[in-house]
DNA sequence: TATTGTTATACTCTATAACTATA
DNA sequence: TATAGTTATAGAGTATAACAATA
């Protein structure tokens, strides 16, 4: 065991273990989604752009916080593998379209999401896990009033 | 509102929440460090350096979580600030010593975390407070059988 | 032979500024 | 005039591979 003294001190600072928590638990997704093709953020792109409404690339970054400015090259990415294609809705608006093999795709994807969410949830002892979701969702608006 | 369905549907995934969570907490308490001329992955090193033991540059990433490779550069930045300095202990090893100003800067940065921890804790509703330090310690666990 | 510190490099996610064309 | 999509660019954190020097 390394340094317990700095260990234990770190381990009472919950900004410090949402870090660590958020960091762990990203690699091992981006791992599950390796054989999948699709990093996390193009699956969080697809994921949205998948749910049946159709969207503009400024509304799908909106709903999950990336910004404008990064979408085109994730959209990029998702469009040169065939997931997605973007349609036109007026001279400025563009719809991203999920297409046949985007929807193939996502549903490959919902279940490794629905498996990696299970495990990680059973990592959360019992008495605390029902108090993850909505302490998360809380913490989520720390700052909704910049 | 925009696209309240997607929104919906991401709000029940406890590690999309995580990483929003976590997105967000880190990027007010990145700001909050502005002013002592911090990075996150600064504080954290100097944080732990500064725990009173002796420790060589590859325990302190070990004990925070940053590999080996990526400690040079960011003690170059503290040693450039004149918050560290590299003591050598034999041929091979190198502790890293927190300085006098090192110590001032850390105590600042002590009264930020202080403050940041407690409105982030203020931030979760009273009833799952207490249950988000041991849910996000486990979690921080999630991929230790690697 | 294994470990420490290091360099180089690359990837992911994120952020800002500025441009264009359209509403 | 404000908005949508885009480009370019930069910063921050993280990852791997490889090297020299040393235990």
């Amino acid at each position: 065991m390394i340094e317990p003294k700095a260990d234990a001190a770190l381990a009472e600072l919950p900004g410090y273990l949402l870090r660590r928590a958020a960091s762990v638990m990203m690699a091992e997704f981006a791992d599950r989604l390796t054989p999948l093709d699709l990093r996390i953020s193009e699956l969080t792109v697809l994921f949205v752009a998948g749910t049946g409404e159709e969207m503009t690339s400024s509304e799908i970054g909106q709903t999950v916080d990336i910004k404008r400015a990064n979408m085109p090259k994730l959209l990029d990415g998702l469009e040169q593998q065939g997931l997605i294609r973007r349609e036109p809705l007026d001279g400025r608006r563009i719809a991203i379209i999920v297409t046949d093999k985007g929807q193939t795709r996502l549903s490959a994807a919902r279940k490794v999401i629905e498996q990696f969410e299970a495990d990680l949830l059973e990592t959360v002892p019992p008495k605390h896990r029902e108090h993850l979701v909505p302490a998360l969702d809380a913490l989520r608006s720390y700052r909704s009033e910049r």
